[in-house]
DNA sequence: CCGGTACTTCGGCGCCGGCCGAACGGTCCG
DNA sequence: CGGACCGTTCGGCCGGCGCCGAAGTACCGG
């Protein structure tokens, strides 16, 4: 106990930050992208003001959250894509899957919402998600059996599109990120966040009530299909 | 307070697992891939057994460890790849990086050593780590720039070296895991898992002490330069 | 300048969880 | 069969932390 390893109370420290179910509230919600207000977080949550005033302090502090003040409003959001990516993953983790999901009708509307498309953060996920990684990897743009990578003709296909792929520090141009409804890898990274980025401007998504789900429109289910051979029943 | 998030509440749960410094000090240790008994776990951590047994039980029902009892031992590791990578990306969260290391001569006769070589779960990291992940990159074995995924011509390199690349369930051929001490990314999944198998079975490479630390022999050296053209000097 | 709103600080409360030592049970060995 | 050892269970102690409401501060709008 004397001298203990500054790495575990490191470890230990930073996980304590999830460790508390008001606080992995605020962080799943923040998996949207977008900034939010310390009193909407607190409504969602379910607690008071000053309680959550004092988690986002701690969130702040340890660095998964970043701040910006409007007035007398506080905005905060994940301070980056690596938290966010951490985030997911502890969130694939946890999840059950659909194998296990409960067919309660009761959940179903915003549940049904979610498993069929939302954001992850900066790039799709859901059913939407794994359609597009998976028409991708078909069409030979994106190759996942030696690791996960854009191919030549998918670098090509992503200027042909009009979407550019900007080098951003260190961040991988592909990563495989775990979907948590449906168990399997889809493209995260630069190009998933620029095709994510991409759908939204277009109009090929629009985003659905006030969380993460978005909702493919008619334009981009034709897009999808022209572009990519997406089938329009993997969207449903 | 009525009705939570579910999803909150499982996270918090999950994460809590890994929010006390002992249990902490138990995973990280475990990072070794090598299973461990309650008894060592107690000293190593500095616990009374009976405080380590319950922690174990936690860890053992979260699914984080898997046990195997043997007479009268009690013997634990890592549940599997998938959970030593996200105690990798957590510890990888909080270490402060080369830059920030401190200069200690105290800390040096261990920490160098890690730092030199290590493994991580089952692939190896440190400058040992990163410069076969570089040498495969520089030879157009491994491509990182359009994600992370060997190439053809690595493929056959594997094969050509002997080294069995098994298909393993949804583990990833190759994957990038981002490396504490250098701060950059280096070879794991399926790929990176026989290429340390391997280093070890042939002697290019000796575990060092009791920990996580490896030694490249005069054998690894010689063989890494012929076969990969690793620099000597990027071992030190 | 004044009321309303958004957030923060503070004090106090209650509970959860990590710690230990003592006692117990199971296993190995002589 | 008895002693030594490894691990577990139990009771009890203590500290930390999450919660709230009330009071305080900062900001916006009229």
């Amino acid at each position: 106990m004397t001298t203990r390893d500054p790495q575990a109370t490191a470890l230990a420290r930073f996980a304590a930050l999830f460790a508390d179910e008001t606080r992995a509230a605020c962080l799943l919600a923040l998996l949207d992208g977008r900034a939010w207000t310390a009193g909407e977080l607190a409504r969602h949550a379910g607690v008071a003001a000053s309680t959550l005033s004092e988690h986002l302090g701690r969130l702040v502090a340890g660095g998964l959250l970043a701040e910006e003040r409007q007035g007398r409003h506080r905005y905060v959001r994940l301070a980056d894509a690596r938290t966010a990516q951490l985030v997911e993953d502890l969130a694939a983790q946890v999840s059950p899957g659909p194998a296990a999901r409960p067919r309660s009708l009761r959940e179903s509307s915003a549940g049904l919402a979610m498993a069929r498309g939302r954001t992850c953060y900066d790039h799709l996920a859901g059913r939407l998600g794994i359609a597009v990684t998976d028409a991708l990897t078909r069409r030979g743009l994106l190759r996942q059996d030696t690791g996960f990578a854009l191919t030549e003709t998918g670098l090509a296909w992503f200027a042909s599109a009009g979407i550019v792929l900007a080098a951003h520090g260190r961040r991988p141009l592909a990563r495989a990120c775990l979907d948590w409804t449906e168990r399997r890898p889809h493209l995260a990274g630069v190009a998933g966040a620029a095709l994510c980025r991409h759908a939204l401007d277009t109009g090929w998504c629009v985003r659905i009530g006030s969380e993460r789900a978005v909702k493919v429109t008619a334009v981009g289910e034709r897009a999808l299909s022209d572009l990519l051979g997406v089938e329009p029943a993997d969207l449903r």
